[in-house]
DNA sequence: GGAATGACATTTA
DNA sequence: CTAAATGCCATTC
């Protein structure tokens, strides 16, 4: 099995997201330098450390929380707990708290 | 090497 | 606004 480079990179990123703040598909993989906010999707899925890495920071380009390994539940009471405003399985003021990385190469 | 899948995103009806 | 269809990227079978 050669390095997941996808998989890690994304885990390292998720790290780099301030508590209190979400980030989407599309931005972790615009930090990427990709367009593959699919398989970054699909990184978490496999999610070899769902514990190590804070994926429930991490929601669809809508506001949405998507999925999460552990349970779209578990997601939502994480963010609660983290001081973000969920409603009808969708994050509040999501504008506000969404996160952008450093895309300045 | 090829087909199939997914915690997605965007557009059109 | 909701629903359906299409596109995209990487990983897995």
């Amino acid at each position: 099995m050669k390095i997941n480079n996808f998989n890690q990179r994304c885990l390292e990123k998720l790290h780099l997201i301030p508590k209190g703040m979400v980030s989407t598909y599309f931005e972790l993989a615009n930090s990427l330098n990709s367009k593959a906010f699919r398989a970054v999707g699909n990184a978490m899925a496999n999610n070899p450390n769902p514990i190590s890495a804070p994926c429930h920071r991490i929601v669809r380009s809508d506001g949405t929380l998507g999925g999460y390994s552990l349970g779209v539940k578990k997601k939502i009471k994480l963010l609660k707990e983290e001081g973000i405003s969920i409603q009808n399985n969708k994050i509040l003021n999501f504008k506000s708290k969404i996160f952008k990385f450093n895309s300045t190469s």
